[in-house]
DNA sequence: CAATATACTGTATATAATTACAGTAAAACT
DNA sequence: AGTTTTACTGTAATTATATACAGTATATTG
């Protein structure tokens, strides 16, 4: 599947905004308003070569009649070792991409993140287990977090949390709680 | 909310499916055709009638302009004590519905049961917790189940199951195991 | 029993929308 | 250097769609 330009990738995320909006797809005059063409060809020469290009259908005859061929927003990336710095989805960090099964709680999932490390066994995460993080849970105390300290990503406990201290906990006896205060970049949670 | 008649259920279910099938609403014509109208106007009053009684927004003008108002596809029904037979989900019992909170783990949730007795603290279930169910979700050995033993709905931890013994686990050291083989209907898992 | 709601047929029209044809211009590729 | 791709303007025809108006018939409600 061959790259969108900037400008097709801007037509296709206003489909998929009108969409999610208005339940429905935009004609090419909605198109052409928005992003101020003077001509609805301009929309309809965009979509045919978004269309080329494998990421929508479109169905001759029927008023708005894109189909989004979708494949990615069904995909969760499995994140491996994560590089230092940068954001943690970026796309040389993706391991691999697997399907949402429907029947695991795998939605609101964002990604998976492979554990390295037993810090947190006692809880019953282990090695190489794969735990779904999403980035739009509410960080609350006594949730397991996904946390960046210092360009190090760990998954731990949240213990406690004010103004200029942070406590994370490992669940395993043999390791200490880890005491921070907020100079840090901190991620989302849930196992 | 009005009730819809049996016709109007049966044109709103048409236009969900369509949606959920080619991702945009029908045309009168569409619903005319596939129900046999010989005139859209037949759909067209149709849509009004809907419309009044609140199930859908009309935008006038706009082609396929059907959106809908779907209060209840975001409510997740809450379940108390369980009548005797029948199906759980029969609207008499159902105590009431809370929307569907983004941020948790609720999607592929069909309905939350509420727990009467002890018997699964071990595993952090406590009378009065809401435990939700999905009802598409595979029955698998070492899971959470709600199973309906002739007349009875508990919840379990499923520990064995084979053509003509199913063990289902009590998390308390109290309770003893219970052992029985499938004369019985049971039903599905996830706490 | 009259008024209203349901469930349509049938015709017609204005407008919404797709889509073809003819250009222009700059950037990227071969 | 020539061709293709990207990114548009401009015009216009055809078809798709919404929607008004005029009926018919049966069921439900006040």
């Amino acid at each position: 599947m061959k790259n969108l330009t900037k400008r097709q990738e801007e037509i296709l995320n206003l489909i998929k905004t009108h969409i999610l909006d208005l339940g429905f797809p935009p004609t090419r005059a909605d198109i052409a308003k928005t992003l101020g063409f003077k001509s609805p060809n301009a929309a309809e020469q965009h979509l045919r070569a978004i269309e080329k290009k494998g990421f929508i259908k479109i169905l001759s005859g029927a008023s708005r009649g894109i189909v989004l061929n979708d494949s990615e927003s069904d995909q969760i990336p499995v994140i491996g070792l994560v590089a230092a710095g940068g954001p943690i989805l970026a796309e040389e960090n993706i391991e691999k991409t697997i399907p949402k099964s429907n029947n695991l709680l795998s939605s609101d999932i964002d990604y998976y993140l492979r554990v390295k490390g037993d810090s947190m066994v006692d809880i019953g995460i282990f090695e190489e287990d794969l735990i779904g993080v999403s980035k739009s849970a509410s960080t609350k105390i006594g949730s397991v977090v996904v946390a960046r300290i210092n360009n190090e990503v760990t998954v731990k406990t949240l213990t406690e949390m004010s103004q200029n201290k942070v406590v994370l906990r490992p669940e395993n006896q043999n390791y200490n709680d880890i005491i921070i205060n907020p100079k840090v970049d901190e991620l989302a949670i849930e196992g």
